[in-house]
DNA sequence: ACCGCCGGGTGCC
DNA sequence: ACCGCCGGGTGCC
């Protein structure tokens, strides 16, 4: 099994942010996305975008009657080819939206086809104008799409089978052409103006509230109140759980189950859509209002029969540390903590947010301990412990002895709610769980993370919360041994962080997709990332069909949309309305917003170099321009962007620091197997430790357990060796199309290969670190209680740092991507207590830490050095900036005057200019073109 | 399928 | 009777 430990860096990350999209802030892509695009083919499936219309033909869908698909007159129809049908290896296949078989291309037709099909020269669509009452065959509209340069020979063998492809239908402009694209023609064919479309996406989520304002009161076992909108949002959750409604675009008509969207009709109710998007801004309590959905509704509108806790008061966290204490006395696993401490540690844990009922840890330890005693003396009920709140019980024990006597437990209904959230907010949840759930009862939560983990099927069905991680549950679900999370009947999943799962083609995407669940919700701050695919994603996942079928969501929603027609819009916006909730921070209830978040400014300090910094880095950059200046001439620059990464990201740390530079080695020479296999390493932990949150271009989210290959291209290893198995020998790299094998991997060796900076003794200051350090001497003066977040991009930096802040006797803590999950949580557990004498300062690495953290103890952000993506900054803020901050936040930016720095400054503000005022994608040869700018302009070539 | 196609039966008008 | 024509059997890929 992967170990969990290996995964903690990316998974705490979710790539909220595109981080090193230094070219392109706020467009789509990540670097790594380009290359892939700018590289030819790279193993992406033909997607619908981009895509032309090549012309149409009528063609005859034929053998009706040998099956049960319906079709009714204009609907869609999925063409599929069937390459081992034993009658006609050139068979192609027609289905309906719902996925029933209709019947076939008539064979003469699915001959021409098949080739085309088959090399993906075209996409072809079928649409059926009339004849949908044939018992036979009907006619079909098959539409021909595909790369403009394939345009060509997809016509020509068309015509060698004596087809021609008729463009009449490809102007949009007639009704039957509108028809084929999926476009309406009825309320408008004018089509929405870029900036129209942006402003619709823009608002898509805004405050999705209306008619949503009726409240209802938590179970009794929600010990924290609600405020006005958790309320609204319990309603509103427990109403789509509870609903009988038809699911969004579906009519009943005597009898018959209608789909207004795709005219479909059935005899049969179609299934109910239980669940939905919770969308509501970070800070607004989401976590507390799925909590209380939780325990309050159970099935039929119950609350969640819980059991009472026997004996006086005792509250559920003690209990759990009680327990796993006293597992430590009679069990032999010493080291199944690793996994397990975040529990542990929350026990701990002051109240933070939203806690009227302050708890304090003196009293928490020594109920701790009286409980001790009392469980020691009932060994039974220890048992039922050990099996509901702790995690840490050895498995056997716990299957053998858990006897629920819930009449609910028999299993015929389903009982438990799975959450899958990051690790980095795993904590969170066990503390809210604890924070808001009265002490007198036990809502059994299964943490099921960590290497002992219990993998029985029947004991997760028992619990009334599961709680596991992305990572977990992919990586159980990508080990064919049967996933237990995959055997468990779910009465609810939920996914936390929900837009983390984007990708479709991502194994955690697939892990998630496989869950049985009755119910099912999405938790996300920001549950449309980058483009309207991601949505897709989450309607997959909800199961809104026929949307969680990639066919049908392009051309019923993305490609109408994205060509500016308003009923595609007006489609959409009815979609996402009625499945998500979305409150923000400036949402009114009865004329007041929700939350009033204290105010935050901020400043930009400018930095002078001192002569001596300032010669180094006069002559870095000179050395840096030479090299780059050589790629350019050579036309080797997209070849070698890793290496131009690697000298910005030197001049970089210039600004910071001159002993973070090390030796410049990128024009070396590979050599030697082991020569080559060092440079490779070099190379990965440079592009791990440049601050850009490099994702893999594969499955297009942050790097997972990290590999190189021969041609210098870094990859998760799950994905790249999934590349390797399906090409066989002749797989070939995504990026460059370079021979890959699985064993000319390099693995990426740890962050504690880094090489640690020369700083310790040889502790010399830069201009940069005195800035800091006169401001925090300053504050500290003023008010001595004021904490701080440092933030930088390079580790190397904080070490520096740390020295100057022991000098001058500063408590800090420190947080950042080499940290495993326990000390992570203990540096955030420390940073946040106000008791005097913790400290005062957090050094942060920018992308450590997750969108949940939770930072509010500091009311002051020092940024060092400028991320490449303004938004990853704002994203760092906000863990500060948000519901719990009582200051008013202070941000300072820390720039070198004269330096890369002030051009990544000036490259930002324009990219922000030219987002806000278009909404378009440009095409690949701008955006390499204006990479390439940007770098001449970074680099003062 | 109120078609097309196949293949057996049949054979002036 | 090596054809045409008739009419029954039959039918996706």
């Amino acid at each position: 099994m992967q170990s969990s430990s290996s995964s903690t860096a990316s998974s705490s990350t979710p790539p909220r942010y595109a981080f090193i999209d230094f070219m392109d802030v706020g467009s789509t892509m990540t670097l790594s996305q380009e290359l892939a695009n700018l590289t030819e083919d790279a193993g992406q499936e033909l997607e619908a975008e981009g895509n032309v219309l090549f012309g149409s033909i009528q063609g005859l869908i034929v053998g009706l009657r040998y099956y049960t698909g319906a079709v009714n007159k204009g609907e869609m129809v999925s063409l599929v080819r069937e390459p081992h049908n034993p009658y006609d290896r050139n068979a192609v296949m027609v289905a309906n939206v719902y996925g029933s078989q209709v019947g076939h291309i008539k064979k003469e037709l699915a001959a021409a086809m098949a080739y085309i099909m088959d090399n993906k020269l075209a996409r072809v669509e079928g649409i059926v104008p009339y004849g949908e009452k044939n018992k036979f065959s009907m006619p079909v509209i098959l539409t021909f799409w595909g790369k403009e340069e394939n345009r060509e020979v997809v016509n020509n063998l068309m015509i060698g089978f004596g087809f021609n492809l008729d463009f009449r239908g490809g102007s949009s402009q007639t009704s039957l052409g509108r028809d084929l694209l999926g476009l309406s023609t009825k309320l408008s064919a004018i089509p929405l103006s870029a900036e129209e479309l942006k402003n619709a996406f823009d608002k898509l989520f805004d405050d999705l509230m209306e008619d949503k304002t009726k409240e209802m009161e938590p179970a009794e076992a929600v010990c924290t109140p609600l405020l006005s909108h958790q309320k609204q949002a319990l309603s509103w959750m427990s109403s789509r759980e509870n609903s009988n409604d038809l699911p969004p675009f579906w009519e009943e008509n005597k009898g018959l189950y209608f789909n207004v969207l795709t005219n479909f009709a059935v005899k049969k109710r179609p299934e109910k859509v239980l669940g939905g998007i919770l969308a509501d801004d970070m800070g607004l309590g989401k976590t507390l209002t799925t909590i209380a959905l939780i325990v309050s509704n159970f099935h039929n509108g119950k609350p969640l029969p819980l059991e009472k806790c026997k004996g006086p008061s005792m509250p559920s966290a003690k209990r759990k540390q009680a327990t796993s204490k006293e597992k430590g006395v009679d069990s032999e696993e010493s080291q199944e903590s690793m996994g397990l401490s975040p529990l542990k540690r929350l026990h701990d844990d002051t109240v933070r947010e939203n806690g009227p009922q302050k708890k304090t840890k003196t009293t928490k330890k020594k109920s701790a301990n009286t409980k001790k005693v009392v469980l020691l003396d009932d060994v039974e009920f220890a048992a039922a412990l050990e099996c509901s709140s702790s995690q840490v019980v050895p498995s056997k024990k716990c299957v053998k002895k858990s006897s629920v006597p819930s009449e609910i437990s028999a299993g015929s209904v389903a009982r438990a709610t799975l959450i899958v959230c990051p690790l980095s907010v795993l904590s969170n949840w066990l503390d809210q769980f604890e924070q808001h759930i009265r002490t007198d009862v036990t809502v059994k939560v299964y943490l099921y993370y960590g290497s002992e983990r219990n993998r029985s099927v029947s004991l997760l069905s028992e619990q009334d919360v599961v709680l596991t991680t992305y990572n977990v549950l992919s990586s159980d679900f990508g080990n064919k041994a049967s996933s237990p999370l995959h055997n468990v009947k779910w009465l609810r999943v939920v996914l936390d962080e929900g837009h983390v799962v984007r990708n479709p083609n991502a194994l955690q995407s697939k892990a998630v997709l496989e869950l049985q669940s009755e119910r099912r919700w999405i938790l996300s701050g920001t549950p449309i990332q980058n483009s309207l695919k991601d949505l897709f994603m989450l309607l997959s996942f909800l199961k809104l069909k026929p949307f969680d079928v990639k066919e049908w969501w392009s051309r019923i929603i993305q490609r109408p949309v994205t060509m500016g027609d308003r009923v595609g819009l007006k489609n959409l916006q009815a979609l996402v309305k009625g499945i998500t909730l979305r409150r923000t921070k400036n949402s009114k209830v009865g004329g007041r917003t929700l939350v009033q978040l204290p105010e935050r400014r901020v400043f930009v300090q400018y930095v002078t170099l001192s002569g001596m910094e300032r010669e180094k880095y006069e002559r870095v950059k000179g050395e840096g321009k030479n090299i780059v200046g050589r790629y350019f001439q050579e036309g080797t620059f997209m070849a070698n962007y890793a290496d131009v990464l690697t000298i910005l990201m030197r001049l970089r740390q210039c600004c910071c620091h001159p002993s973070l530079v090390g030796n410049y080695t990128a024009a070396d020479v590979p050599g030697t197997p082991s020569e080559l296999r060092e440079r490779l390493i070099q190379k990965i932990t440079l592009v791990l430790n440049s601050g850009s949150d490099e994702e893999c271009a594969i499955c297009l989210d942050s790097l997972r357990q990290p590999v190189i290959t021969y041609c210098a291209h870094v990859f998760c290893r799950p994905c790249i060796c999934e590349v390797i198995r399906s090409e066989k020998e002749q797989a070939k790299c995504p990026l460059c199309r370079a021979q890959i094998k699985t064993k000319e991997l390099v693995e990426y060796p740890g962050e504690q290969a880094e090489t640690r900076s020369d700083t310790g003794e040889n502790w010399r200051s830069s201009s940069k670190a005195l800035a800091l350090m006169s401001n925090l001497l300053k504050l500290r003066n003023e008010d001595p209680t004021v904490k701080s977040m440092v933030v930088s991009q390079f580790t190397g930096f904080l070490d520096v740092l740390e020295v100057a802040l022991r000098e001058y006797g500063f408590s800090f803590t420190r947080l950042d991507g080499s940290l495993i999950q326990r000390a992570r949580a203990k540096a955030i557990e420390d940073f946040q207590d106000s008791t005097p004498g913790s400290p005062t300062i957090m050094l942060l690495s920018l992308k450590a830490g997750g969108v949940g953290l939770n930072l509010t103890a500091a009311s002051q952000v020092f940024v060092m050095d400028p991320a490449w993506n303004p938004a990853a900054e704002d994203q760092c803020v906000d863990r500060c900036h948000r519901l719990g901050q009582s200051r008013d936040v202070v941000i300072t930016k820390f720039i070198v005057k004269d330096s890369v720095e002030e051009n990544m400054v000036k490259i930002q503000k324009k990219k922000q200019e030219l987002v806000d005022k278009a909404f378009g994608v440009k095409n690949s040869q701008d955006a390499k073109q204006a990479r390439i700018d940007d770098i001449r302009a970074l680099m003062e070539l």
